[in-house]
DNA sequence: TCCTAATTGAAAACTGTTTTCATTTAGAGC
DNA sequence: GCTCTAAATGAAAACAGTTTTCAATTAGGA
């Protein structure tokens, strides 16, 4: 199920947050791509929906809608952060290295896995992260 | 296979890189720890084996180290990179959001899942990331 | 409509990392 | 051992992404 804008909005007034302009923009942008965009990606979608956003502003936002679980985040690594709609489903990423794309995939490969470690290590595991990093198609056609 | 420092001074000069003091520090630095360092841990660190040793020079030669596969990066989300040594064996991170510590397990869950994703999505795929996030049991207990 | 706490944007600060460039040096060749 | 040169170094500056600060603005409950 993907959040619709609505929904989005109810969560936030629920957590007592306000509707500005700019949140909305931000929600807007967000969930009409299906990409994994960056705060800049983002930055200048926003353009065309309510512009003199600030960066400042997105960073927060986003902070917010990935608290509440509304958006997903990605590191591919370095200090490259991005975001997609949330799709309520876990999944994980594969992503190129050529040019960026992300692809998401769902799948619950590792609960058995994150038991046993968690008996082993003490740890209270929270979360995990899966990346496969390749090259797509295109990319390797291209090189 | 843990390697010594001497097999590591006999790849980077098969490889044409030259046998500097701070090098060498960074490397007895490196091998000398079982835990995952920062460039910035390493800076600390060297003071009481070569002095002076810049941290950009830290930086170029964790890099050659990593492209050797001599060193395992790690992304602990957000920019915070730390390296420690490649036991040559695949791992993964079972990281403590709580204190930074980083628990190395082994083992090979995913090649048929790798497998099956690149028949299905056209990647090559060359790599992949599997990081738990938790709490170890002295932060869980501290909290 | 009023009021206040939340939100915003610009600028500055910050963190981690990379580049630049003049100086130094490892180690191959004699 | 000595010479020489390409490689390596360190300081400083540049850079990218992100966060903080703070005065001005504003959403939305009373």
């Amino acid at each position: 199920m993907r959040l619709t804008e609505k929904k989005i909005y109810s969560v936030l007034r629920q957590h007592g947050y306000k509707l500005t302009p700019q949140r909305r923009a931000v929600i807007q942008v967000v969930t009409s791509s299906s990409d994994h965009l960056t705060p800049n990606d983002i930055h200048e979608k926003i353009h065309d929906v309510y512009p003199g956003t600030g960066l400042v502003t997105i960073y927060r936002t986003l902070e917010i809608l990935a608290e509440l679980g509304l958006v997903c985040e990605v590191h591919s690594g370095g200090s490259c952060r991005s975001y997609t709609m949330g799709s309520q489903q876990h999944h994980h990423h594969l992503i190129c290295s050529g040019c960026g794309t992300v692809v998401d995939f769902t799948g619950h490969y590792l609960e058995s896995l994150e038991k046993n470690l968690s008996e082993e290590s003490g740890f209270r595991i929270d979360g995990h992260l899966l990346e496969f990093i390749g090259l797509c198609r295109k990319c390797q056609t291209a090189s």
